[in-house]
DNA sequence: TCGCGTATTGACCAGTCGGACAATGAATAA
DNA sequence: TTATTCATTGTCCGACTGGTCAATACGCGA
C-alpha cells in the first residue's frame, strides 16, 4: 500500500531534517535509518531510495550542522562598534551567546570533527569551514593590527582569527560541560581585556 | 576448553588497554565487547565477565582517555622560566607539542565530550578533569596577575585559566582537522603575546 | 587424592542494523 | 482508455551487537 507521490525534491530536505532532529536528540549515532524514517514519518525503504547509503545521508547531514553550528553571521549590533577591538569582543559574546543558546549543535560538531580524524571527506569540509569561520574574525583583526604592529610585529592577522576561534570554542568545551561551575562572565572579560590591550591603548 | 588462570587483577588492566588501542584506530564506537577480546586474545565472554555491562568498560576506558590527554605535567624545562608569563606562555608550548604527537587521543576526548552532553556521569567526571587541567594553569595566572592588577581589574585568575585551556583545547580543533593549513607557529607567537602584554612590561 | 571455587570458553539468544528487492500505488504520456 | 514511469511500501536477509549460560579446565586447600 504505497503512499502518495512525493513533493519531489523536498523529501530529501525533509529527510535530513528528521536526522538533524535525530541528531540533536541521540547523537550521530543515533541517526539510524529507521529512526530517521520513523521521524519524517515514512518507511526506511524510501530514505535508502533517496540517499542509495546511510554514509550519504550522514554527510548531507553535516552540511545542516556546519551552517547551523561554524557559520558566523555578523548582527549589525556587533559592526556597529566604534574600533575594530570592541567590535571583535562583541563578535565574541554573540558566538558564545550563540553557543549557550543551543548547545546541542555544537555537540554534533565536535561528533562530526571526530569522525574527521579518520574519514578524509569530512576531514576537509570541517577544515573548509573552520577556514571560512576564522575569515570573518580575520576581517577585524586586520582592521585593529595595522595600528598595533609597531608595538608588536609577532601578531598576524591570521593568527589573531585563530585565537578567536579557540576562544569561542574552548568556551564551548569548557562551559557546556559544566554551565554552574564555569564563569562565563569573567571569561568574556579575560578574553576581551586581552584583545584590546594588544592596541596601543586608542585615543 | 577453556584456558590458563588469570594473572589476578592484571586482567581489567590488560581489557582497557586493549580496549584503548581499538578505541585509538576505530572511536568509541568500534569498542565492541568482540574487538576488545579479540585485541586482547581473550573470549568476549570474559569482558563481560569482568566488565559486568558494557558501559563500564567504557567507563574505565574514560579515565584512559583522561589521563593521557587532560592531565598536566609542568616539566622542568617550563618551571624554570623566569617570569610567570614566560612560563605560561612555555606551558601552552609544552600541551600544544604534546597534542601534535598524539592527535588520536584528543579525539578520543572529544568524543567522550560529545558522550557527556547526554550522560550525566560521564560529563561529571569530564569537567572534573577540565577543572583540575585549568587548576594547573591558574597557578601560573595567580603568580603574573597581581602585579598587572593596578592596570587591568578585570582578568581573574581563573578566567586567565579558562583561556588557556581556551587556547590549548582550540588550538586542537583548528590544527588537529587541518594541519598543512594552519600555522602553528604563528598561532603560538600570538597566544603567547597576548599573555605577555597582560603584565606592565616587567624590569 | 579429592573436591571446590573460579577463571575461561564457546555456543546460543533476541534485537537492531544497513541494505536489497518484489509488489503496489499514483501520476503522467500515449 | 492504456501503458509507462517511478515514488513508496513492507518484507526479507546476512551481519553484528550486548548479554546469558552451561560446560570445562585450572589452581588450591583439605
Amino acid at each position: 500500500m504505497p503512499g502518495p507521490k512525493a513533493p519531489e525534491e523536498t523529501r530529501r530536505e525533509q529527510i535530513v531534517t528528521a536526522a538533524y532532529q535525530v541528531a540533536l536528540r541521540t547523537g550521530i549515532d543515533g541517526v539510524t535509518l529507521r529512526a530517521v524514517a520513523a521521524k519524517a514519518k515514512l518507511s526506511h525503504g524510501l530514505v535508502v531510495f533517496y540517499f542509495k547509503q546511510k554514509d550519504r545521508l550522514i554527510g548531507a547531514l553535516l552540511d545542516r550542522v556546519l551552517a547551523t553550528t561554524a557559520m558566523l553571521h555578523v548582527s549589525v549590533d556587533v559592526a556597529r562598534g566604534s574600533h575594530a577591538p570592541e567590535r571583535l569582543g562583541a563578535l565574541l559574546q554573540q558566538e558564545m551567546d550563540r553557543l549557550s543558546r543551543d548547545p546541542r549543535g555544537m555537540r554534533l560538531f565536535f561528533e562530526y570533527w571526530a569522525l574527521g580524524v579518520r574519514q578524509v571527506v569530512i576531514r576537509r569540509r570541517i577544515g573548509a569551514a573552520l577556514e571560512r569561520y576564522r575569515a570573518a574574525f580575520r576581517a577585524m583583526a586586520e582592521e585593529m593590527l595595522p595600528a598595533a604592529s609597531p608595538n608588536g610585529i609577532n601578531v598576524t592577522p591570521d593568527a589573531l582569527a585563530a585565537v578567536a576561534v579557540s576562544l569561542v570554542s574552548g568556551y564551548a568545551v569548557q562551559a557546556m560541560i559544566d554551565p554552574d561551575h564555569f564563569d562565563t562572565g569573567a571569561y568574556l572579560a579575560a578574553a576581551q581585556s586581552l584583545i584590546e590591550r594588544l592596541v596601543p591603548t586608542p585615543a
